[in-house]
Formats: structure tokens, C-alpha cells, sequence
DNA sequence: ATAGAGTAGTTTATTTTATAAACCAACATC
DNA sequence: GATGTTGGTTTATAAAATAAACTACTCTAT
């Protein structure tokens, strides 16, 4: 059976790379919003995901505010089709 | 964003029971080789399925060999269901 | 009869992963 | 000048997966 990449097949993982691969990109806050993860749960996943190269993040200071945004790479899409696509196979679709 | 049955999202219990939906039953040696695998792990993994109620466990012995055999339940075959329908949000498909 | 290897598992221990709790820095509010 | 808020990070704890060790039995060859 085909390996399910262990760094995309984690429901957090999961639903952050799902949420990016539908928009250019994401600020930190939203992310923590829209998967109703805490914030330190995310950061840990973020800095996995940018790691391996999945993602890509920068932070900057909006006034006085830093602001982490996030954004797929090319590796990452790459990634994420893969991981669908073996997964089709457990769901049988 | 809707949660993902934990015992469900694992890879090993997935690959359990992608295969159990797919037959009547399987038997132990079979899904460990199907999956590749240890048999330890097997044995918690279909423990923990099990106790959940999602599989159904016989033992008898056949010859002299002790044999286990396992059947998806209703309830499980609903988990499933519930489960890829879940992940379709992740995956956009 | 017994040592050695194989089958079919289970139990226990170790490692990895995920999650939560605590913390930091900068600011705004009372 | 405490008190709380925003936007995080770091560290500690809990939960999970995996591997290693073990049990019980059988079969073969010596």
C-alpha cells in the first residue's frame, strides 16, 4: 500500500495546507480562526510544515503588530497532490 | 472545520479498514501482509478498532493454528463513511 | 527427546507526535 | 501603574504509533 506522508496526514497539517492551497495566502490569525487551533498548536505545525518546505512564511510588522503570513510552495502543492492522490486509494473514490 | 474520527486517521487503521470495506473478512496473516505491517502493531491496531466497535473479531483455530479474523461492523462501515465524506472538505475533491 | 526454526499472535517498552500550558514583548485601557 | 489584549514562541505533558521482546504451539531433523 502507498505511504501517506506523515507530515500532510495530520488533521492540523491537514487543514492548514487545505486552507492554503484555495487562496494566495494566510495570515497567522486567520489560520488559528479558520482551524480553531490554539495558537501554540499552530505555530509548532506552521514551523513543521515550512521545514520541510511545504509552506512558506514571513513576518513582518504591520504598525506595530507582527504578522506571520503563509503561502504554499511549488514542493508543497507537489506534496499535497501526492498525498490525495494515495489516499484515494484507502477511501476507495 | 469538521474533525476527523481519530481512529479513523491513522494510516495503519485506515489501510485496516479500507480493506475490510472492500470483503466479507480478512484474516490476521492476510492483513499483515496486505498492510506490511508488524504483526504487534496490527494487534493493537485492530484492539483498538475493535473496541470502538468498527470491526468484529473471531477467533477460532483451524488445525492447530490459532486463527483471527475480522469483519467491518455497521458502525464502523458508518464511520467510514463519515470519515471520507469529512475528509472530501480537506482534499476539495 | 530435544534443539532449532517457523507460525500466530500478545504484551511491554520506547520513540514520536500532538496538545496544552506557560511565557514574552509590545501596546492599549482604565 | 495594574490589567487585559494581540500575536506569537517555547517548554512541558499527554497521547499515539512503533518496535522489541515474549508466549504458546507446531514441525523437522538429529
Amino acid at each position: 500500500m502507498r505511504e501517506l506522508d506523515p507530515l500532510l496526514h495530520s488533521e492540523l497539517r491537514l487543514a492548514i495546507v487545505s486552507i492554503l492551497m484555495g487562496v494566495e495566502e494566510a495570515d497567522f490569525v486567520y489560520l488559528r480562526e479558520a482551524t480553531g487551533a490554539t495558537a501554540g498548536n499552530l505555530s509548532v505545525q506552521l514551523d513543521k510544515l515550512a521545514q520541510a518546505g511545504y509552506i512558506e512564511t514571513t513576518k513582518e510588522f504591520v504598525g506595530k503588530k507582527p504578522r506571520t503570513s503563509c503561502r504554499m510552495t511549488d514542493t508543497g502543492r507537489r506534496a499535497f497532490a501526492d498525498y490525495v492522490d494515495a489516499l484515494k486509494e484507502y477511501l476507495r473514490l
